[in-house]
DNA sequence: GATGAATGAGGTTTCATTCAT
DNA sequence: AATGAATGAAACCTCATTCAT
């Protein structure tokens, strides 16, 4: 966790810092990425940085936090409040477009979070047993649609949750090409969705 | 590519070398690994180590090659050759079960590839634009399947090949814990297959 | 150029470091001399070495401006403002002095000089193409020797400014013994200008 | 000293290690040149130079004596022997040519001995207190010009070696532009004797 | 005598972190 | 709180030389 210290920096210049570390982490993995370039970067001291942060994974652990909130903000919380009146398939469609919508917005946070699940020791050690709370986001959802008889009621939640999950990121590894994406590239989210509604639907 | 110096090695020590990198590299990413580590756990003195290769990297290179020819080797060749003799479902269900069997024999293998994939700027340094040789590979057979008539004519093959090749990992990723394979979980396997048959089969 | 960090430091610890790597430049060649020797010998960290200065290289040419600087210092600038007042022979006996009081008060970095001077390709590395400023100056001089009529006017004055500036260096060379000069030794100065004298002089 | 070895080595060979000797140090100082640079362009194994050879420096040393005595081979020893047929300038023109033919037959070796000039410690370590054999030589050839009359009687003969000695190595250095020389330039080596006979003859 | 693999000391450089002001 | 200089462990890499075959 970041001092106290820190949260009591003026607005300004907390971004500031925050920014130079997605700077660095989305160029670079954890080892690679210098505590020197960050703070050069922000405008402060190398000191202050230790005055803000334990140390460099403290950081990084808090920019990991922050991503995955911001990631869960775009998801449109009245249609899952209100899932009753959609259909399974039209929620998870709003998931998938939720996370290019991030993806477009934060294009350098995309990278941070694949290279940390590259780093199973990072990973591990970040999160210890718990890992995969996305998977599990998603088999909430699974059941769900199980329950209203939309999913073949015969499929395997964890796998299911797991190939979404994974397919998720590919989607939007697929459509960033040097850190941009294209968002009127509509049609192939929905040919993704597609495939998968075939592949999972009630029959 | 290693040195002369190298190949001419007795098989025994060519293959401690080996075994000690991969046992570096597939707990750390290329940065993190240390030639140091390498070369004491090979029981070979620093100096030696830049007598086989130019640098980390070119070992690291040369893993690659080796890795991704090992991996190769896993596909039933006589299948692919005489690919008219089976169905297309029945040729990818053996790439998929190829990626398995790999992953189990060679499970310290598996995560070094992945990790590459995830450093992006190593990636493009070392295999510049063509880095898609999977992608590639899934598109001809899916081609193949079309023309077969047995995938949905509509589909969009880079999209499903980018799909099958991100599913092949994640399913590896998904049976192996702690680097371990059990590969008699066979049912897994197929579930995913049913999966994506329904997925893109022709209706 | 070193860092902004080197010249915030303490006159006297820059200093040390300067005074250190005179020392050790001056006894071996730029290959030769050891970043850890300096760095001792300063009493410095070696990790400090490279916040002040880039690598051994930027060190080694901020040196060489330095010196090159100090040189220049000791001609007396009053002649050559008023260089009308003095005749020719008057003036390029001061520059050959002003060499001499040079080397006589600096011995250490004479050898610096030279053994930049023969290393061919470190020389080039560091200035390009325009590496004979000393050259130069002596040009100028001879050609205002010939507009007053002293110098023979048909020398060819690229061939006499190489020669002058070889002369100096070996003068200089001549009367340097163990790294110490004595200065009192007037004589052979004149002797040569003597020499250079009779040698150029228009007749 | 090379070993016995060295020499019973069929001369073809012997030639290629030279060769590659000359090679490596007329472009990198003693301590950059590397013995493996040397061994591998002369075709031969790296222990076999250790079996010609005792180390890096008895390659040297030898190098340096070839070169010596190859330089001394391009003065017309008639000229010497019968020196009295011939003026003192005439003899120094020839000296000064002689130097300037070596240089333009052996373009590669001239760096070499002007680099050895420049690294004091080595030089000592090589020569002790007799390095100056060259002065040595050009103080018999003006004894001689005095004896016969030619010389400025008064002229100090220490110096005017080590200025003439200087000059020869300048001249070549002069016309010696990307390792080559245009021999054809010969007013150039007369306008310097010019000066030179100026300087310093009887008057 | 020839070979070429093996060695390790020693060099340069990097960087997270500490510390004095 | 902020600064930025100081540190040193540890990484990569080079190369003369030795040694077993």
């Amino acid at each position: 966790m970041p001092t106290e210290t820190f949260f009591n920096l003026p607005e300004e210049k907390r971004q500031r810092i925050i920014e130079a570390a997605i700077d660095e982490f989305s160029r670079y993995s954890f080892h690679k990425a210098r505590v020197t370039a960050i703070a050069d970067n922000a405008g402060i001291a190398k000191g202050s940085f230790y005055q803000y942060f334990e140390d460099k994974k403290d950081l990084y652990k808090y920019l990991m936090e922050t991503i995955a909130k911001k990631k869960m903000s775009y998801i449109n919380k009245d249609m899952l409040l209100n899932r009753d009146k959609y259909g399974f398939f039209q929620l998870l469609r709003e998931v998938f477009l939720s996370g290019i919508r991030f993806a477009k917005e934060n294009p350098r946070l995309v990278p941070i979070g694949e290279m940390l699940l590259a780093d199973k020791e990072l990973l591990h050690e970040l999160y210890g047993e718990n890992m995969d709370r996305n998977n599990d986001f998603f088999k909430q959802l699974l059941k769900y649609g199980q329950e209203k008889g939309e999913v073949d009621p015969e499929a395997d939640l964890d796998l299911l949750a797991h190939m979404l999950s994974v397919l998720t990121y590919s989607l939007v590894d697929l459509v960033m090409e040097d850190g941009k994406i294209d968002m009127d590239d509509m049609e192939i989210y929905d040919k993704m969705l597609y495939f998968v509604e075939n592949g999972i639907k009630k029959r």
